[in-house]
DNA sequence: CTGAAAGCGCTTACAG
DNA sequence: CTGAAAGCGCTTACAG
């Protein structure tokens, strides 16, 4: 069924049908009535594709993400996905305009985003490093009638349509939960946490906040320590050493960061294959880590489809309004020896 | 850039660009170089939407899975991400016909199978429940130059393109090491499976072998009991409480299917909360349980998502080739009270 | 209030 | 070997 057709048989020409279809107005109620019963008794939809070509309407999306250096950067993943979405609903007429900025320099977000506010875009795409002043420009974008949503990073009390990305205590909470299951009556745990010059959001705390919260909630009587490392060098890891060497009953070891990574080197090394591990994020060599054990678990939140999705999303809510906006999408996968092989299929 | 644009630049009409862009042949060498130096420096991509638009094509792909009696079913979910696939691609001229057999009876399938021969479809996605019988149809198919692929159930050594489901054994496998992370010091399981009048596939068996092996190749000393029941009944259930009151001191319980609902509610009854139990596939109940942590772990194989991405990779396929086939798609997903509010995200 | 015409970007016969 | 024209299904001024 085409347009066309629908107007033949109503014996209007196109225009008045796409008229109706489209609730333009400035169509008599006779024919309007008319071609109404017509359209759902032949149940039409119309082509997508023509509708796209024949408006030539375009939709820019401005994208504020944090620059990655190399692959081994969380937001590189993200970043494949804005890229993957925008190719497949560039033909949509959409312009995908990504701006990134350093995530340890304030003024280079300021910077990227009075870039966006220049741009005009039709949708925003955010992920809110910075608490205050992503707020701050949020509250712009409201008095701009621009949409938003936030990615990876969430901020409650705000106007975005929606968040896609993970919630930071619950799965804090489920590495709290595997951890008891690994570590049976051992009762001396320790979060390992690597040190920032800036506490920008709060998913790590969120996530070591869930964790403490497991055990404390289950009333159990369980000693978690803490320990802060400025990096990866020798120097730092021999803090670990040191802590380790006066604790020796350490059952298990939460890392909530990808700098599991380290941590699971050091424990190799060291041969504390009794320790247990769980961290975050996943990684090329991490594989390796599980596969071995000497990673026990692994909570990812799948970065390639936060940004692959957030893009769709958006794209979704301008061709075709709020109903069509997917829900919250808050994903967290558990990756261990078993499934390593198999976590990624969209990549 | 357009193709007019691209032709006006070489001094042609946009039909000789649009030869040399799909190797129509028929161009002169000079020409065709002209024409392909100006493509490559402005980086020419055509418009999708359009090309489909003026070439008409119409495809055809035919869908062979089983029937769903209501959303309890195992495949109502896979026909929803088959349906929703099929209206993200029909305006590129894509028809998806559908049919549907008893996967008790073995006919209905051969008779849906003639059917779909009758229609010649450009391409099928089959569900190979019956093994031998698909075998043959595969060939049948190869004959017919008709590509293929399975969802859900794999068979070795045919020339399917691909395969979108679980691999059993290893999601076995994963339930074992779940299982002995939650039994401590434990010695005794038990698997629990409901009696089927046929084994047609074998991913049951898979999860039950993958789940031994995991104890075996670990040369954990445990043992393993085995029980078969007719269906869930209170007659049935009395079996599995005088196997429970003969052998208190079963630690856990495996269940590989989603009958571990029924498992869950006699464990609930009985208040045999010291049990653990993991099993497959989530419906509405299995959240209340895992909730109460009657059932400890679930895992599935993201029905939905196998029945989307199925017609999704056909239709790449035929739309682009080889090329943009996606890889074998293998999920197996952990689900626990702490990520089971989240575990779909598209539905 | 309604229709005819032109156009979106690409493809397909047809003519030469 | 190449171009002009018509068309895919829908939309958008424009004219009346």
């Amino acid at each position: 069924m085409t347009i066309k057709e629908i107007a033949k048989l109503a014996n209007v020409s196109p225009g008045t049908v796409d008229r109706v279809i489209h609730n333009r107005g400035g169509v008599s109620k006779a024919t309007e009535d008319k071609i109404q019963t017509i359209l759902k008794e032949h149940n039409f939809e119309k082509n997508l594709l023509a509708s796209t070509l024949a408006m030539k309407k375009k939709f820019v999306i401005a994208v504020l993400v944090p620059s990655a250096n190399g692959e081994r950067d969380f937001w590189f993943k993200p970043q494949k996905g804005i890229h993957d979405a925008w190719k497949e609903i560039k033909d949509y007429g959409f312009k995908v305009e990504s701006y990134y900025f350093d995530q340890f320099e304030l003024k280079t977000f300021a910077t990227a985003f009075d870039q966006i506010k220049g741009l005009n875009p039709d949708a925003v795409v955010i992920a809110p490093v910075f608490q205050e002043m992503s707020k701050k420009f949020c509250l712009e974008l409201d008095d701009l009638n621009i949409p938003y949503l936030f990615i990876n990073i969430d901020i409650e009390g705000m106007q975005n349509l929606t968040y896609i990305g993970q919630d930071s205590a619950k799965a804090g909470e489920l590495a709290g939960k595997l951890m008891h299951l690994l570590i049976h009556e051992q009762k001396e745990l320790l979060i390992v946490r690597k040190k920032r010059k800036f506490s920008m959001h709060h998913s790590i705390d969120d996530r070591i906040n869930g964790f403490r919260n497991y055990f404390t909630t289950k009333n159990l009587k369980v000693t978690i320590s803490e320990l802060e490392l400025e990096n990866n060098r020798k120097e730092e890891m021999d803090h670990l050493t040191r802590f380790l060497l006066k604790n020796p009953d350490i059952g298990g070891i939460f890392v909530p960061s990808s700098f599991v990574n380290a941590i699971a080197k050091f424990l190799f090394e060291f041969e504390l294959s009794k320790i247990k591990l769980i961290g975050f994020d996943i990684y090329k060599e991490s594989e390796e880590y599980l596969k071995t054990e000497v990673i026990d678990f692994l909570i990812t939140q799948k970065p390639y489809d936060q940004g692959y999705l957030s893009v769709k999303s958006i794209a979704d809510y301008l061709l075709f309004g709020k109903d069509h906006l997917k829900k919250r999408f808050a994903p967290i996968k558990i990756i261990t020896k078993e499934n390593v092989d198999f976590h990624q299929w969209v990549e």
